[in-house]
DNA sequence: AACGCGGGGAG
DNA sequence: CTCCCAGCGTT
């Protein structure tokens, strides 16, 4: 039968041409699982690895991380981006800790409540953490099955959605499947990371050639089908960067929105942004203005224009700008992984040590 | 259903 | 440059 023999062939081929990856681990450990799944959100393997080391050596498990301080986590998080996660997979360890006595509960609802964990997460930790026939759709699964079947509805609507969750539960029911869950998830996954790539994908190579419906029609190229994306919108920005004895005064951004809790030095929105600056920290008059820079996230694209002023005075209070804390942070102390600043932060902070 | 949320690697 | 990555929470 078609369906048996596709199995047959993927995990044949993922058995045999799976990474070593730190997370893959015999017997599983569900919260090396999680840990793996919420860093891996939006988020390539070869970026997670040294974060996850880093992780696992700190935090072994579930009590030592619900043990730490958020800035901790968040820390330790520098760098990852979409920094929501940090404070998710922190709640977690809490949660777990205050409701399932430490251990990571296997069953799907407890699970499904605990922050951070959407339909996909849940699915792996079910399948890869736990061994359970539990589906999951991620942007490879989604790639691989559009080809596989043809499916045109685009992956990001809710028709496809639905489509390539039926039918990624359809293939789980197949015996050799169903037998290896975490097995056949990551073969899904893998197949997608490695041979059925967005561009040039491998199919001359791919294990499960024979049995795709959008290669024997010619189709490889136009599916998945892609959904128009916004622009990213220009943003500028002005930030003062305030130095003394080579020190940078950066302050805590709130716990919502962008770059939630992490620091950087004062900064300001839009067109009028010096000018904004300035009700707050009139020295930016006696500061001078260094080149532009660019910074570039996923919707938004920034012009920075850094204003340099060495202080000799009492640093200012930052709070009417909506900063929830203030420090003195040396260059060599922003550069470490564990800052605790924004990449685009750490980006300005290296422009004065290089001046 | 639509939007906001980082940063980096590949082509 | 563009695309997209082991997505989720909020509105």
């Amino acid at each position: 039968m078609n369906d048996a023999a596709r199995a047959d062939a993927l995990l044949t081929w993922f058995a045999a041409a799976q990474r070593s990856l730190p997370w893959r681990q015999t017997p599983p450990d569900p919260y090396a699982t999680l840990v793996s799944e919420l860093m891996l959100q939006q988020t390539r393997v070869d970026t997670v690895v040294p974060y996850f080391h880093r992780w696992m050596a700190r935090w072994p498990d579930l009590a030592s991380l619900a043990a730490a301080t958020l800035d901790e986590v968040r820390a330790a998080w520098t760098g990852l981006g979409y920094y929501n996660r940090a404070r998710n997979l922190h709640r977690a360890a809490q949660a777990v800790v205050a409701r399932h006595g430490g251990q990571l509960p296997a069953d799907p609802a407890a699970l499904a409540a605990l922050p951070g964990v959407g339909p996909y997460t849940l699915g792996a930790v079910r399948s890869i953490g736990f061994g359970q026939p539990a589906a999951l759709v991620d942007g490879n699964v989604a790639r691989v099955l559009s080809r596989w079947f043809a499916l045109d509805a685009p992956p990001a609507s809710g028709a496809g959605r639905r489509a390539l969750w039926a039918r990624a539960e359809s293939l789980l029911q197949v015996p050799a499947a169903r037998a290896a869950p975490s097995e056949w998830n990551q073969g899904l996954m893998e197949l997608g990371a490695l041979v059925c790539t967005p561009k040039a994908p491998l199919c001359d190579r791919c294990p499960v050639a024979p049995w795709c419906l959008a290669l024997a029609q010619g189709r490889v190229a136009e599916l998945p089908t892609r959904t128009p994306k916004k622009r990213a919108t220009p943003v500028a920005a002005a930030y003062l960067l305030l130095v003394r004895d080579g020190a940078v005064w950066c302050g805590q951004r709130p716990e919502r929105g962008r770059w939630a809790g992490l620091w950087e030095p004062p900064a300001a929105e839009g067109p009028d942004a010096h000018a904004a600056l300035a009700r707050t920290l009139p020295m930016i008059h006696d500061a001078s203005a260094l080149p532009p820079l660019t910074h570039t996230l996923t919707h938004r694209r920034y012009t920075v224009t850094p204003y340099l002023l060495d202080l000799q005075r009492e640093p200012p209070d930052l709070s009417p700008l909506g900063y929830t804390a203030s420090r003195w942070v040396s260059p060599d102390e922003a550069a470490a992984a564990s800052s605790g600043l924004s990449r685009l932060a750490q980006k300005l902070v290296a422009t004065i040590s290089a001046r």
